[in-house]
DNA sequence: CGATTAATGTTGGTGTCACCAACATAGCGA
DNA sequence: TCGCTATGTTGGTGACACCAACATTAATCG
């Protein structure tokens, strides 16, 4: 339970107009939230996985890599993610026939089962999260944040 | 250079509209450019050696203890990162002598003269950060981030 | 006063997330 | 066919945040 620091005490005032820190401050509770929630009700899953898993379940069956590129997670970590994944029986893999060096990933019912909990469980988050704010400024936040990291629109 | 992943590929619905993890995203972005910022022009140093030297700039000489909880810094990782500024003469430790066990940190000539340089940095990886938004959002979003991580107003 | 408790700086870990390099294998294109 | 690319895997690195334990020193309390 990596819980966020920064309790008490004044931020010098260089930090605390600047985005970039209020967006490591709010990552950091964010961050924090999730990892008690995962912790108390993930059973040993991450965000990685959740993220794979979410992935899978929306847009079906992938290669490892195309789960990569999708998820924003390295092939590398995709890889490991899996792995553990597949120790739960939570998702399945299956080489491709037709190219042999792609693996199929397919979540599993189970998986299903394990990641509408985890909805639960982050959508809670988010209402801890979003505590100090108004509905319509939780929108504003929203909306602010997606155009900042999707500039396209 | 820890450039931030995610370019290419559509996102789960599951995650792109939970304000977690828009901040996490948003938060890759900003330690991306943040990363290269100090990389380019940081000279070795880190986002914690900045925010040491804020403090100690603004607030005058400091306990290393004190350091830490002014910056939300574990008193673990304030040695390391004072004895990193302390070998490129930033800072200068000395024993309290009314308090054997505490040593007073104070910024040097050479610290404010970087300090000054990074806030440059800064000021410039704020600018790309914030691009995609107008003033009027930037300070809109400012705003909801410091209600969000500072809830008592 | 003496004993216990607390604070300080330090060392040496752990965990998460993100990333990179290198490799063997398998397909593809020229 | 030869070279290039994609794939999955292994085994790293780095930043940041955090924790435990320790010796030393100070404060507190019986």
């Amino acid at each position: 339970m990596p819980t966020p620091q920064h309790d008490g005490g004044r931020v010098p005032t260089r930090l605390d107009g600047r985005a970039t820190w209020l967006v490591s401050r709010a990552y950091a509770r964010s961050s924090g939230l999730l990892g008690s929630g995962f912790e108390t009700h993930g059973q040993g899953l991450r965000s990685y996985h959740y993220r794979l898993l979410a992935a899978l379940e929306e847009w079906g069956p992938a290669s490892q890599a195309d789960l990569g590129r999708k998820t924003g997670i390295d092939r590398s970590d995709v890889t490991a993610a899996l792995t553990d994944l597949e120790s739960h029986h939570l998702i399945e893999r299956s080489v491709d026939p037709a190219h042999k060096r792609r693996k199929i990933v397919t979540i599993t019912a189970d998986g299903v089962q394990r990641l509408l909990e985890l909805d639960k469980v982050i959508d809670g988050v988010q209402d801890e999260f979003l505590a100090p704010l108004t509905p319509a400024q939780r929108r504003q936040l929203i909306t602010l944040l997606s155009r900042l990291i999707n500039p396209q629109h």
